[in-house]
DNA sequence: GATGAATGAGGATTCATTCAT
DNA sequence: AATGAATGAATCCTCATTCAT
C-alpha cells in the first residue's frame, strides 16, 4: 500500500475531508469568506492539487458551510442541552443564576479551545451569508425564543420590551471577547487567550451577568466568582 | 444610492472624492477588504472606468485606510472630548454615570446615523489590516487608557484586573449591537435601525451600563430611563 | 434516460456499455466532442464514479469513435445493400426510380428511428475528426463512387461534371432535415419528428428526387407519393 | 506615440475588436463554441493576454453573439432586400424564377467569400444556442414566412403542406455544399471552394431549383446556366 | 466490473493596476 | 479630472485520466 501527501496522513487521525475542514476553518476565520483562496487551502491541506479538494467539497461554498456546520453544532447542543435542564426544572425562576453560570462556562470552555470560532461566526454575521440565513432560521431562532423565556423568568427590573437588547448584549458580551481580540492585542498588547486572562474573563462574566439579570446581589456574586472551575 | 455622471454632482455637496468615499465605505462594510471590489466601487460612484478611482486614491488599501480615517476620527474626536470634560472636573466619581450617560448617546447617537461604520471597524479588527495597528496604537491606546482611570475612578464592586474586561466589555455591548445587526435581522425579524429599536437600545445600554459600572441603583435608572432625548 | 444503478439492468437487454453508447451518443449529437463530458456521461450512465467508463473505452475518443461507428455502420450497411440489388439487375437506368425510392425510404426510416445519428454525422463532418477521415476514406468513398454510378446511369438532362455536386446534393436533402430539426422547431414551431412531419417529409424527398433524377414526370411522381408506407 | 502588439495594429484597417470577431469567427467555425478557447482566441489575435478580450466582449458567450451576428447580418439584408423587390412586383409568379436565380448568386457568392459563415450557422443549429433561438425567432420567422410565399405563389405541382418541408430542402440544398465542404474534401478529395467547383455548384444550384420550382423547363434553364457571372 | 481518491492541465472570468490620451 | 485599452496574476472550477482497492 503505497500512499502519497495526504493520503499518508489520511489512515490516522484525520481524514483528508476533516484536514481540509480544520484548514479552511483557519483561512475563513484569519481572512473571511473571499479573502481566502481555495488554492491556499488546499496546499495548506497538504492537497497536490485544488481539483482534489472539489472531490470533498463540491464548492468554496459548501465548504465554508461545511465548517460552519461543524463549528456551529456542538455550541447550539451545548445551549440547547442546557436549555432543557432549565425548562425541565420547575422552579425556572430560582436556578436561573446558576444555570446561566453553567451555560457561560460551557460556552466560554468552548470558544476558548476553539478561538476560529467566534470570527468565524462573527464575519458569518456580517456578510449575510446564506448558510446564516438558512441556519439562522432553523437554529437560532428557537434558541433565542428560548433564550427570551429564560431572560423573562429570571426577574425583571428590565421592561419587556428591552428584553430582545437584554439577551443581544449578553450574546456580545460573552462572543465580543474572542471576536475583538486581534484589537484587544493591539490596544492592551496582552495575548487575551491565556489561561489567566480567560479566567478573568470568566469571572468577568459571571458578575456582569448576575448584575444584569438582577437576581443575585453583585456582593454574593463576586463570592461565587473566586471559586474558578479553571484556574 | 447611484449617481450618473459624477460631473453633475461634483459642483455640489459632494466632490466626486467624497462620493467615492461613500459608496467604498458601504462596499468595504457590507463585504470587507477582500470581498469589495474596485471596479464594483467605481462604477458605482458613477465612474465610466476604474481607472479614474486611481486618480483620488493611490490603490485600493489608500482608499480603505481613507474610509476607515474618515469614519473612525469623528468617534475618537467625540470619546476624547466627553474625556476631556470628565477628567476636567475634579469630582470624577460622582459625575461618572451623567458622563458615561452622555458619552453613550453621543456614540450611539453617531453610530446609528452611520451604521456602516461599527461593520467596517468590526471587520478592521478581525482582518488585524496595517491600518488598525497603526491607529490602534496611537490613537485607541490612549483612549483605552483614559476609559479605564474613568472605570477605575467609578467606584465599582470590580477587582482592578478586571477593569480592562470590563471595558472591552462595554464597548461590545456598545458597538456590537451594530455589528450584529444583520443576525438579528435574520433571527428577530425586525429592522434593528428603525428610531423605536434604536430607543429601546439606548434605554438598555442606560441601564446595563449603570448596573455594571455599579453607581447608580437600578430603580433609579429605570426612571431615567424614561427621559429620552430622540423618541 | 436515467438509469439508477447498472447493475440492476446489466441483466437484461442492455449491457453497462450499451447504456454507455446510447448516453454518449445523445450527449455527442445534443453538444459535440468538445461539448460533452465524460463526467456527466458517466452520471447519466448511471455510473457512480467515471473511472467505471474507462473500464469499457479507452479514452473520450474511443468512446466517440465506438458511437460513431455503432451509428454509421446500419447506414452504410443499407446503402451498399441497396447498391448491390441495383448493380446486380442489369436495367439499371429503368430501376433508378424504385431503387432511389426504396433506398430512401430504407435511409429516411433509419434515421427518424436514430435522430440523434445525422447531428452525429454532420458534427463528425464539421470537425473533421480523425475518425471521418479514416472511415471517410474506407466506407464513404466507395459509397460515393457507387452512387456516381448510379447517378450517371439514371439519365438526366446533368452534365457529367455536375453530377458530383447533385450527389451531394441528395445527400444534403436527406440528412439535412434531421441536421436542422433544432433550427425547424424554433423558426417553423412544431416539432420535425412527429410521424405526420415524417411522412410529409418523405413524400417531399420521393418528388424532390425524381424531379432532381428527372426520370419521372411530376405527375406521375405525384401519384406515387400518395401510397405511403408508414401513416 | 509608443504602441505595441495589437495596439500597433489597431490604427489600421482592423480595429482591436474587430481582429477578435475575425479570429474568433474561425476558431468558432473549426471548433464549435465549446471547443474553442478564449485564451487561444486572444492569443490569435495578437493579445499579451486573455483580459484584454475581456474589454471588448464580457462574455465568451456575448463574443459568440457578436461573430454570429455580425456573419448573419448580410446574409438576411441581402435575402430581405430580395424579398422586398419580389414583393413590390405585381407579378411575382411569373418573375419567380429570375429571383430565385439572383438571391441564388447573391446568398452563394456571400457564402463562397465568407466560408467559416455556414459552418458557423450550422454549428448554431446543432447546438440550439439561445441565440439562435432569438435570432430564429426575430429574423429568420419572417424571412421564412416570406419564403414560404413566394414558394406558394411561385407555381405548384407541390401540395401546400409540403412547402414548408421544400423551404428547407432549398435551404439545405444551398448552405449543405458549405457546411459538408470538410466531408467532401476527404472524400472527393478535392478543394470544394475553388472558382470552379464553385461555379459547377452555382450551375447545379440553378437548375436543382429550377426543376424543383418546377416552373421552367430544365432544357431553358440548362441554357441559362451557361451564361455564368463569374468564371 | 465498479469505485473513491487524487492529479496536472486547462477552462472562463475577475483582480488591481498602469499607461497614453 | 477622466477614460479607453491593455495586462500579469490570481480567481474558482472542470477537464480527462490514473491508480489502488
Amino acid at each position: 500500500m503505497k500512499l502519497r501527501g495526504v493520503a499518508a496522513r489520511s489512515q490516522q487521525t484525520h481524514s483528508t475531508r476533516d484536514v481540509i475542514l480544520d484548514v479552511a476553518e483557519r483561512h475563513f476565520a484569519d481572512r473571511g469568506f473571499a479573502g481566502a483562496s481555495v488554492r491556499e487551502i488546499a496546499a495548506d491541506a497538504g492537497l497536490r492539487n485544488q481539483a482534489s479538494l472539489y472531490h470533498h467539497f463540491k464548492n468554496k461554498t459548501a465548504l465554508y458551510e461545511a465548517v460552519l456546520a461543524r463549528g456551529l453544532d456542538p455550541i447550539i447542543t451545548r445551549i440547547a442541552e442546557t436549555g432543557k435542564l432549565s425548562i425541565a426544572s420547575e422552579q425556572v425562576q430560582a436556578i436561573g443564576p446558576d444555570i446561566a453560570g453553567g451555560l457561560l462556562d460551557t460556552v466560554v470552555d468552548y470558544l476558548a479551545e476553539h478561538p476560529n470560532l467566534p470570527r468565524l461566526i462573527q464575519r458569518a454575521a456580517l456578510d449575510d451569508s446564506r448558510y446564516l440565513r438558512t441556519a439562522g432560521s432553523r437554529l437560532l431562532r428557537p434558541l433565542y425564543a428560548h433564550g427570551l423565556e429564560v431572560l423573562a423568568a429570571a426577574d425583571g427590573s428590565w421592561e419587556p420590551a428591552v428584553l430582545p437588547h437584554l439577551a443581544l448584549g449578553l450574546y456580545n458580551l460573552i462572543f465580543g471577547y474572542f471576536t475583538s481580540a486581534k484589537l484587544i492585542e493591539i490596544v492592551v498588547q496582552q495575548d487575551p487567550l491565556t489561561p489567566e486572562a480567560m479566567a478573568r474573563q470568566r469571572r468577568f462574566l459571571r458578575t456582569a451577568v448576575a448584575q444584569l439579570l438582577g437576581t443575585t446581589a453583585p456582593r454574593q456574586l463576586a463570592h461565587v466568582a473566586t471559586t474558578d472551575r479553571r484556574t
